[in-house]
RNA sequence: GGACGAUUAGCUCAGUUGGUUAGAGCGCCACGUUGACAUCGUGGAGGUCACAAGUUCGAGUCUUGUAUCGUCCA
């Protein structure tokens, strides 16, 4: 047993454990047929990770997610479930397309235009494995226990089925259907976005005013005739130049009256199909049904009364329409479908040729000209500036142009009915309860999700479509091609849906559409062959992302487990050479925390993991891979050449392992669906509580016909010191691997924890660490917003040393050589420091277990039959029982508050309280276990006879704190662990024993069982008895410090008190001695004050402390008379309670006794106090 | 514009069905280091619970309004 270093270094352990638990598979979650008693299977318990985006690296919201999930998912294994915590990642579609083209751009100064499809595609597969590896080694190093051999991405071929599949099922059953709609259109992406994918902005613009002229049809040719409806589109009119007004169209005339509009997006007015008042707007009511004409454009267009578009109090009370620009607009148009929709825009942005002479401009281009042509024209009145609400693309950044186009929908009514229900039901809560209200109020709006995206990647839309042009006198043998084209449809993996559409010329448009299900390539080659193309679209990414619960189960596959890696599959690779490689020391922690996937791929080997002192460890490594390696771990490594042998003799050694594969499982049934499906609970932040739990919610019912979850648990969102949520575009994100390589992941781990309450969102002031002197710079708004300007890169000033650095930022990569100043943040050394104290005081243990022997502690008058056993008749200390009369009140005491704190932090967390149960647990371990126990507890260490007892309730205490903390603290849980199972491999009391199957520890708390302390343990009485003597023994050291009495001056105690106390008192005089170095004189109702003592009055006696020579009589009459006013205020408040008769009949009668009690005990400590300060005098 | 939440010590946050003198961590002040731990110990100072009205015997807690901030949805 070597003894403990004085402080808890985080790195060993972590680099030593994690692959501990890892290569012994205890993360591993399996169906019942794979567990080690198939007969007596284990109860599942299943938490789906919130799939991060393969965007890029993980942030703080992140670790508190992941954090949670595995404090759950580690308490759960413990109390006996088979835990599942699936990992994965998102291939977030929009977001990561848009990564990956920009940088091209930027890099390569190519579009995705330049490189086609696949090459894009294949482009961000190497981008997505990066980021992929990134995100799994970030979480390995938080500790994440999930099962790795399990992990998904949405686009592999296990969630491609499901996707598949669903998208065939909604498609068949109606529920997916193709329409024209107006669509957010990011001009810079081409694609449509979600409305939850843009953002609301408010910016500085222009308001304008223009008239249009009101038309009439030539009199004198069509009297008496209806006007002729001027068609929507009438290019032929476009004038040249705008500088000449367009001629009106034959037979319109200007009638010489204007009508007024305001705008803020003049060019829009090329699409204007209309013009709008209110049908109840006398100004205008003689003008509906009349004609204006666009001045740039010729064209004649109606004007209409429409209630619900128009606010005839606002502007002119008159408004242009343009349908297919604006959501308002469009709306107007679906009520008023005669007035027709013109489409001005180009997918990327500019003028299409219905913009005239103003074709090919963008639209702020075309704006300048509009503005500029209307007001050479006579027809422009005015501008005022405004701030107009603008929107922009959450991905590109760049404004949305509202934009008619063909999407695909799901209708909503029915499966977000079922998705309410279930909630209603129960089958679905929320903790906390409020944010019910979110998720029923936007599942209730029912609006059909948009769920095409004109991308590349993604899931491609599973429909082949194919236009028919069917004349009007349709031929038996043009009838027969097209039946037979379609004849093919008539089979199980396809539905056909056809749509038809009259023409102008007399024939028939019939567009086929025909979706193909999974794993029907060959019907796919068979439509191809007839023509059919296949829809360029893909799937909106939170498509998949809803099948997430089941999908990662294997679903639809109903006769085989889903795949897993085995780990054998990632050893290295053979074909390698000692020449190759040269080594590089790198912390055991980083490499530990090297994916095993990279170090296949890198060629990798682990050279030493022998720390001989040391935090270096080496790794072999082929010298070109060296600065990937450096990027993909994140970490910084230094050159050092091993030696030829040490390298010859690290792949020998990694090679001549076999590995051992799993064997396949083969099942005729999909166990693992139907064992781990519906999942428990899961964690995730509020802000996508409608996009994504919601959608899982629906989907889960609609293919699994049950939930997918059955609590939903919402966390805080943590805030940068501003108050600001933390995001890339503001720069103020924090990496979580700084803090863990500062602080510990342990002690960043507890410290989260301790965030998660259910009240509100937290914020966590952050600041640089000067790398010149180590002060702490704080962060301000401007750090975050620094971005390097013409290469050189921002700096901070630190106020101590006066110099300055380069520092950790997301907008840049800090200059090689230079020193970073890294963020960090006060709020961490909490847990650290708690890491710290446990550490000693685990420390502090073991250096007392000299001689330990297992015991049993038995309840009074328990049956003595262990004791019979032949070992323990010859020594008395060796498996001896004893009975609760030999524990001392200590023991006694940190039995009942242990019973006491297990039994809370379990409640605590089944509400999902981590705030609360770490709070719980700092306060036992530090206020209860270190300040008190480990002290009283000191002298009976040193005396060999009481020894034994003293050792066995330690390590039974310790044994249990340690399993406590185990989920929020798992790498320190385990190092002491095994350091005890060294020392005290056989703990527990009979009266409490470790675990049903005995109390030989486990060879790892990950797989100890979850402490379950006996409530026959809890005394509440003795608590309170314990609580006067520490009150005592406080008051005590007041005096020291009101004195300056130095601790090692021995001091006398005379106690007044009634004689039940006084014996009490007398029976932990040896603590008074111990824990303040005051010697017990006298204890009794008939103590006198002895002169010249400072004195304190307690609820049930009065302390003196005899202090010749050295009290100050003043100071300590200023003082009893300061408690006196306190008392006589007290008094005073009770007593008026008291006198109200209202109080006295109306309060419950616990509470008036209460306060009667109160106003008592102020009432004799004031007389006490009242006699000491006349003592004084 | 709507919904939800927040406002408590210098900072970051707890505070249960209304009921003693409103708590914690950090920071601050004083004292202390041969003995598990200075990432420590002992003691102390520090709050009109955002503001206003109401309900109640009694309000940090419940109601209404105001102000400020945040998030989500329009």
């Amino acid at each position: 047993m070597t003894e403990l270093a004085k402080q808890y270094e985080p790195k060993e352990a972590q680099a030593k454990w994690f692959s501990f638990w890892e290569e012994r598979g205890y993360f591993d979650a399996n169906p019942p047929s794979q567990q080690a008693d198939p007969a007596h299977p284990k109860k599942p318990h299943t938490i789906m990770i919130p799939l991060p985006n393969v965007t890029g690296a993980l942030h703080m919201g992140h670790a508190l997610n992941g954090t949670l999930q595995d404090l759950l998912t580690r308490w759960r294994r413990m109390q006996g479930y088979e835990a599942l915590w699936m990992p994965g990642t998102d291939h977030a579609g929009i977001a990561t397309q848009a990564v990956v083209e920009r940088r091209m751009l930027e890099e390569e100064k190519l579009t995705r235009h330049d490189v086609g499809r696949e090459a894009l595609v294949e482009r961000i597969w190497k981008w997505k494995d990066k980021f992929e590896e990134r995100i799994i080694s970030q979480q390995k190093m938080l500790g994440a226990s999930c099962d790795w051999r399990r992990v998904r991405f949405t686009l592999d071929d296990v969630c491609s089925r499901a996707v598949r599949r669903t998208f065939f099922k909604f498609f068949s059953d109606g529920l997916i259907y193709r329409g024209k709609r107006l669509v957010n259109w990011d001009t810079y992406l081409q694609t449509a976005v979600a409305d939850d994918e843009v953002t609301h902005e408010d910016v500085a613009g222009h308001f304008w005013t223009f008239n249009y002229p009101i038309v009439i049809q030539d009199a004198a040719d069509r009297e008496g005739e209806a006007p002729a409806e001027p068609s929507s589109v009438q290019p032929a009119l476009i004038a040249a130049t705008a500088r000449q007004e367009p001629r009106p169209p034959d037979g319109w005339q200007p009638t010489g009256e204007r009508i007024s509009f305001s705008t803020t997006r003049p060019e829009t007015m090329l699409g204007d199909t209309a013009v709008c008042v209110h049908p109840t707007d006398e100004r205008y009511t003689h003008l509906v049904g009349k004609h204006v004409r666009i001045p740039l454009t010729g064209r004649v267009i109606p004007i209409i009364a429409d209630a619900l578009l128009v606010d005839k109090t606002l502007g002119t009370g008159c408004v242009k329409v343009t349908p297919a620009h604006d959501p308002n607009d469009y709306a107007c148009y679906q009520r008023n479908k005669q007035i027709g929709v013109i489409n001005i825009l180009n997918p990327d942005g500019t003028l299409n040729e219905h913009g005239g002479q103003y074709a090919g401009l963008t639209m702020f281009a075309a704006r300048e000209r509009v503005v500029a042509d209307m007001q050479s024209l006579g027809h422009f009145e005015k501008v005022e500036d405004r701030t107009i609400p603008l929107m922009h693309s959450d991905r590109s950044k760049t404004p949305i142009e509202p934009y008619l186009s063909d999407q695909w929908f799901v209708k909503m009514d029915t499966l977000a009915e079922a998705a309410m229900q279930a909630v209603r039901d129960g089958k679905v809560k929320f903790f906390p309860s409020r944010y019910t209200t979110s998720y029923m109020d936007w599942l209730g709006e029912k609006r059909d999700w948009c769920i095409s995206r004109q991308l590349w990647w993604g899931h491609r839309i599973p429909v082949w479509k194919k236009t028919f042009l069917r004349p009007a006198d349709e031929t038996d043998e043009q009838k027969k091609v097209v039946m037979d084209a379609l004849r093919i449809a008539l089979d199980d993996g396809c539905h056909l849906d056809t749509s038809h559409r009259e023409l102008d010329s007399g024939e028939t448009e019939m567009l086929c559409l025909v979706c193909i299900d999974d794993g029907r390539p060959d019907l796919e080659s068979r439509f191809e062959e007839q023509g059919f193309k296949r829809d360029e679209d893909v799937l909106d990414t939170w498509f998949s992302s809803a099948l997430w619960p089941h999908a990662t189960l294997g679903w639809p596959n109903s006769t085989e487990n889903p795949p897993t890696i085995s780990r054998s599959e990632t050893e290295l690779n053979p074909a390698v050479e000692a020449a190759d490689f040269k080594g590089v020391p790198v912390s055991p922690f980083a490499l530990a925390m090297i994916p095993e996937s990279v170090a296949r791929k890198l060629n990798i080997l682990p050279v030493s993991l022998d720390t001989d002192g040391l935090t270096i460890a080496s790794i072999a490594i082929k010298e070109p891979e060296v600065s990937k390696f450096s990027h993909e771990l994140g970490c910084k490594v230094k050159w050092m050449v091993a030696s030829n042998e040490e390298i010859a003799a690290a792949i020998d050694r990694v090679y001549s392992s076999s590995p051992s594969p799993l064997s396949p499982q083969p099942s005729a049934k999909n166990q693992v669906l139907s064992y781990f499906y519906p999942g428990n609970v899961l964690v995730t932040s509020r802000d996508i509580i409608t996009l994504w739990v919601a959608r899982m919610v629906l989907t889960g019912l609609y293919n699994m016909g049950e939930v997918p979850f059955r609590h939903v648990c919402i966390h805080p969102k943590i805030l940068d010191g501003f108050g600001q949520t933390m995001s890339k575009s503001k720069g103020n994100g924090v990496d979580p691997l700084d803090l863990i390589d500062k602080y510990g992941t342990d002690a960043v781990r507890f410290t989260i924890a301790s965030f998660a309450g259910e009240t509100q969102d937290v914020r966590l002031p952050v600041g640089y660490e000067c790398p010149h002197c180590g002060n702490v710079i704080p962060q301000t708004l401007e750090h975050q917003k620094a971005v390097p300007g013409g290469g050189a890169k921002p700096r901070v000033k630190c106020a101590k040393c006066k110099q300055s650095a380069q520092y950790s930022s997301p907008w840049f990569e800090p200059d090689a050589g230079e020193p970073v100043a890294r963020v960090v943040s006060e709020r961490f050394e909490y847990g650290r420091n708690f890491c710290n104290k446990l550490w000693n005081a685990a420390r502090f243990a073991m250096m007392n277990l000299e001689g330990y022997t297992p015991g049993e502690v038995r309840s009074s008058g328990g049956s003595p039959e262990s004791s019979a056993t032949s070992e323990s008749s010859a020594d008395p200390n060796r498996r001896a029982a004893c009975s609760t009369s030999d524990l001392k009140l200590e023991d006694q005491w940190i039995l009942s508050r242990l019973s006491h704190t297990s039994g809370e932090v379990t409640s605590m967390l089944g509400r999902y309280r981590f705030d609360e149960a770490t709070r719980i647990l700092r306060d036992f371990v530090w206020n209860e276990f270190c300040d008190w126990y480990l002290e009283m507890i000191k002298p009976r260490l040193r005396d060999d006879a009481m020894k034994p007892i003293a050792q066995r309730i330690l390590v039974s205490v310790l044994d249990t704190i340690v399993r406590l903390l185990h989920p929020f603290a798992p790498f320190i849980t385990e190092e002491l662990w095994q350091r005890l199972n060294e020392i005290a491999p056989v703990r527990g009391l009979v009266a409490w024993p470790l675990s049903a199957e005995g109390t030989q520890a486990t060879t790892s708390v990950m797989t100890a069982p979850w402490p379950d302390v006996p409530t026959s343990c809890q005394n509440r009485d003795l608590e309170r008895r314990f609580e006067r003597l520490q009150e005592t023994i406080v008051a005590v050291r007041n005096v020291r410090a009101l004195y300056s009495i130095s601790p090692s001056t021995p001091i006398q105690l005379h106690i007044r008190c009634n004689a039940g106390i006084a014996s009490e008192m007398h029976d932990v005089a040896a603590q008074f001695e111990n824990l303040s170095k005051a010697l017990l004189a006298a204890a009794g109702a008939d103590v006198q004050p002895p002169t010249c003592s400072a004195s304190f009055s307690l609820t049930d006696a009065d302390v003196f402390v005899p202090l010749e020579g050295l009290i100050d009589r003043d100071a300590e009459r200023a003082r009893n008379t300061k408690e006196a006013e306190r008392l006589r205020k007290g008094i005073e408040s009770n007593e008026k309670k008291l006198q109200n008769e209202a109080f006295v009949a109306k309060a419950p009668p616990d509470v008036l006794q209460q306060t009667r009690d109160t106003l008592d005990n102020y009432k004799n400590q004031l007389a006490s106090v009242e006699a000491i300060i006349k003592a004084l005098e």
